[in-house]
DNA sequence: ATAAAAACGTCCAATTTTGTCGCATTGATG
DNA sequence: CATCAATGCGACAAAATTGGACGTTTTTAT
């Protein structure tokens, strides 16, 4: 039973395909886990366990501190096993980031869709994808590819507050080569960007991941400018929305249609919005919501659907901005 | 090394929390499995695994053939273990995920949270959540939350083809008991819909899930109404929203402003979209997409961001629903 | 070239595992 | 109510495995 224990942090202690451990290594954790163990102990369990086809380990024949790895990447197992509802939800979770994630992010969690896929299947619920559907409620554009590389070292970069050399291609120039200091990263519609400043200015920059080229982990430690908060700057609006300087609660009352009203009802502006009748037609929606650049969106959208009665300030910058449409269509 | 095995697999047969397996079944299956092994050394082995806290396992006490399960649902433990890679990947798709998917919803993943941030918290990068933002293209609505008893059932029912009773609540009217026949879930803004048929009727309906009280799973089993396809019946526009009757691909020629021009150079709307100047200030679009009301919604969301040139049916339909706004706001 | 480290083969005692049996308990059945 | 079958559990001994010890070989570093 202890070297059943033993086995386990030994897999545990082994880590996946580029990565790998050396024998010693793996001896010395093991000791400072209170494991009374030999060397020639843990060379003979490796062995023994990547005979095993439920244990894909593998090592390095030719360097000779072996070194051991997980071979494929393949799905993990899991104990407990994933239950029928969680890899369900999997599933679902899967085809509402489609459209969202690029692909190589959404990659990154293939192994999980999969072992959601194999499971469902072995419990014979292989019809479960003909009883669901995502209809989405944003036009889907298509998210721009990132090169699999370079995520993987801004991912390292970020975790490690590393800084990087990149070859980054701005819109319409020419490729040049940066070492970059990571900031943050900020998802806004279907693309990712770096926050981070450049060799050793100060100025912070966005920059998209998917116009990186290629990048190298550094070994220079990250500098943070005083002060910086990703949240903070997001907020700030310094990022690519053009946000409102300040944003404030606003009392929102809107003359909404059925089809609005019913929808409002099920996926509330706010917790205490109300709802009344106006007319057979129509209906007066009363809600307390900040007012960002999403909401001006959102409730242009619907186009005749919504009549902006308050507050009066909104109504009018609506006004004034049918006016404009008018003279573009007429 | 066989044990070693043997004890995997049994620890793979035995179900979480509100399910369990009694020890002569596990005994069949290990049996199956081609393990020649002895009720006594199945026993004696769960015992033993039950006793380390690595596995947390228990049996029912009190009914004879002893059910085992896995006690809390805590993180599952998986091999090999996540990358930190991996974990950061789950943090940002539950970032994602937040403001889109009802809370009993995402709860199902919790586990899987938490072990991404167990997993980054002992690599010593606990400073991840400071690096990470989402800026959401659209209004957060309030998911409508669903009763998780109800979510199960309803799973459950999807799953295995049976029929459940349930109460419902339609808005404005007081809670009655149906028998559901249910045929697909759909998830739509932030709601989840259960397409069904009730009692014996044929007739489709679409029931939200945050709308039901309670829900038990019956013994009957679904009868699916002929020709029924759960995606046919989304794309028909049957779903709620009011779809146009007949998608057709148009040639989209839009006039847009230099912030569009941007967004879309990095999600484009579709493969061979294609961007020119007008003038200064002003950009050509050229796309072929589909013409569905997601795209009407984008279109109208962007203001006077947007000029529609072409085809000309949309740029006419358009005028005239900035016609009607004039009416509205002079 | 030399020493240190690692891998690997082998032996054997200590430990663990496992089948078997006996007995107690429980629940179903006639 | 008696009986039987199924299960759990303790004990024991045989069987299997494990793991340390030691020696040899190979590789790496100095």
């Amino acid at each position: 039973m202890e070297s059943l224990l033993r086995y386990f942090d030994m897999l545990c202690l082994i880590p996946k395909a580029p990565n790998s451990i050396s024998t010693p290594e793996i001896l010395e954790k093991l000791q400072n886990m209170r494991y009374a163990v030999d060397l020639r102990t843990v060379q003979r369990d490796l062995v023994k366990l990547s005979a095993s086809p439920l244990f894909p380990i593998a090592n390095t024949e030719n360097t000779k501190p072996l070194r051991w790895f997980w071979i494929d990447n393949s799905s993990p197992m899991q104990l407990p096993m994933m239950s029928t509802d969680e890899a369900l939800t999997f599933k679902l979770a899967e085809m509402f980031l489609e459209p969202l994630l690029p692909p190589s992010v959404r990659g990154r969690l293939t192994g999980y869709f999969d072992l959601a896929d194999k499971r469902l299947k072995e419990s014979k619920f292989e019809h479960w994808i003909e009883k669901v559907g995502v209809v989405p409620n944003n036009l889907p554009l298509l998210p721009a590819e990132i090169e699999p590389s370079v995520l993987a070292v801004v991912y390292e970069a970020l975790l490690k507050s590393l800084r990087f050399k990149a070859t980054y291609q701005a819109v319409n120039k020419s490729p040049k080569t940066y070492e970059i200091n990571p900031l943050g990263l900020v998802f806004r519609h279907n693309s990712i960007y770096l926050v981070a400043t450049i060799f050793d200015y100060t100025d912070v920059k966005q920059l998209a991941l998917h116009r990186f080229k290629d990048a190298e982990l550094s070994d220079r430690i990250v500098l943070v400018p005083t002060d910086f908060v990703l949240n903070d700057y997001i907020a700030q609006g310094s990022f690519s929305y053009p946000v409102d300087n300040h944003l404030e609660e606003i009392t929102l009352k809107l003359k909404v249609n059925v089809f609005l009203k019913q929808m409002l009802l099920e996926t509330p502006l706010c917790a205490k919005q109300k709802i009344s009748d106006i007319d057979e037609k129509h209906y007066l929606l009363e809600a307390i919501v900040t007012n960002t650049k999403q909401l001006n969106w959102w409730l242009r959208s619907f186009g005749t659907g919504i009549e902006v009665l308050e507050p009066l300030e909104l109504r009018q910058a609506f006004a004034l901005e049918v006016k404009a449409l008018s003279k573009m269509y007429c």
